[in-house]
DNA sequence: TGAATAGTGTCTTTCAGACAATATGCC
DNA sequence: GGCATATTGTCTGAAAGACACTATTCA
């Protein structure tokens, strides 16, 4: 497709100037230690074998932000997660082939999600964690990064931690997902008091206990809207 | 265009995947006492004679990122304009003809810069106040909203202000920008003290004359990279 | 009763915000 | 000399950050 000259009648534009439209999610999740990654084992060229971020064509009744969630709960089988927009890469570069616009989406899957039914279900599946990523097809490292950097920053000024815990949770899980992403470890007094002073939280009257100690008061986020505070 | 319909046909998939790529530039400058944004009459249908946000198709040959400076350069012949890429809006309701992919970007015109130039050569085109907008075409309304909010979320934590002064200026300039964006008058003081705290500054070693006053002390921006605090 | 985590308070420092008087250059 | 803006410092309250001990429950 050769569209570097000039455009003057307005539907010889309206062909040459279309372009390949994909959506690629980010499915970030916590784990254990550290903060994982959705990939799939691409099953045609190019790069085939190599693993990818999930995605998609868009079609033609959905908008983006749709097709994106479709992604999503063909993987999760899940429609509440927690999407947002994380940016828009297009260059003749990224494919000889075609001029590709990859509309990138930034999702968050609860720590209680189990990961298990969707790496069984869907073969060729991984979460890895980002700190060992493999090479990757297209540019798709770029949007990685792009994307943990959005996360980075937005956990200091919204609510968004919410999509990564389940509904319940103690101010040690929150911790948790806070040190881990920051990756950093936090004072624990200060932490609590800081959250708490946000007035985000409720404490639900539950306890939960994990091991053979003291148990846990459990909380909930008020709103899982977006909330931009500090 | 109908897509609705699962692809299992990988070329089948390719030929209905594609859509209209145009690139949309939010022009924003700083007028006297507000916020002005670049518009242009448009000239063919839909909305044929309405204003709307100044853009164009992506060549075959460019980024998204290099056809919105080329649109920025059509209009200013200035490179070095300050671009970022906003939002993209993709969603089939947005026009019944076909599905259009939208890339806006924002950018930002210094207050030296001459706009006479550029309404003359560019008849169509009005610099309106951000405060009193007439309807525009498409969805370009809602463009504008989220570009302003995103100016005035990162105004507080870039240096992001020098898009919009000249080389060098006046502590005063700095703080009349702010105080339009943020549309609340600030404190000289604690204004001057927290920008010359940052570090981002550096005094030029000349004063302007503007009236019979005391000249006031010019600075400029150390760098125009992208600097992040707070 | 011992193991293991839950839960809590003080002090210091830093920063934001309110507030007004003097300095300087031009005309 | 008078006008008009430039330039500067203090005080107060709020919030961030360093820091360690007691409380509670289960096994």
């Amino acid at each position: 497709m050769n569209t570097s000259n000039q455009m003057n009648n307005e539907s010889l534009a309206q062909e040459l100037h279309h372009a390949g439209v994909t959506v690629r999610v980010l499915l970030f999740s916590i784990s254990k230690q550290c903060l994982e990654v959705v990939l799939v084992k691409r099953d045609h060229e190019p790069y085939k074998g190599q693993p990818g971020l999930p995605g998609g064509y868009i079609q033609g009744d959905e908008s983006l932000e749709a097709a994106a969630r479709r992604i999503v709960e063909d993987l999760t089988g899940k429609t509440d997660i927690y999407i947002e927009q994380l940016y828009t890469f297009g260059d003749p570069e990224r494919d000889a082939n075609e001029y590709w616009v990859t509309v990138a989406y930034f999702a968050l899957l609860p720590e209680d999600f189990d990961k298990k039914q969707m790496l069984k279900k869907h073969g060729a599946i991984v979460c890895l964690p980002m700190t060992d990523l493999p090479t990757l097809a297209y540019d798709h490292d770029k949007m990685i990064a792009y994307g943990l950097q959005r996360l980075k920053s937005k956990i200091l000024y919204t609510n968004i931690a919410h999509g990564l815990l389940p509904e319940k949770f103690r101010l040690t899980d929150l911790q948790h997902v806070y040190e881990i992403i920051l990756g950093k470890p936090l004072d624990k007094r200060n932490f609590r008091k800081k959250m708490l002073s946000l007035g985000l939280l409720k404490p639900v009257n539950e306890r939960i206990v994990v091991g053979r100690h003291r148990p846990a008061m459990l909380y909930k986020f008020k709103t899982k809207d977006p909330i931009f505070f500090g």
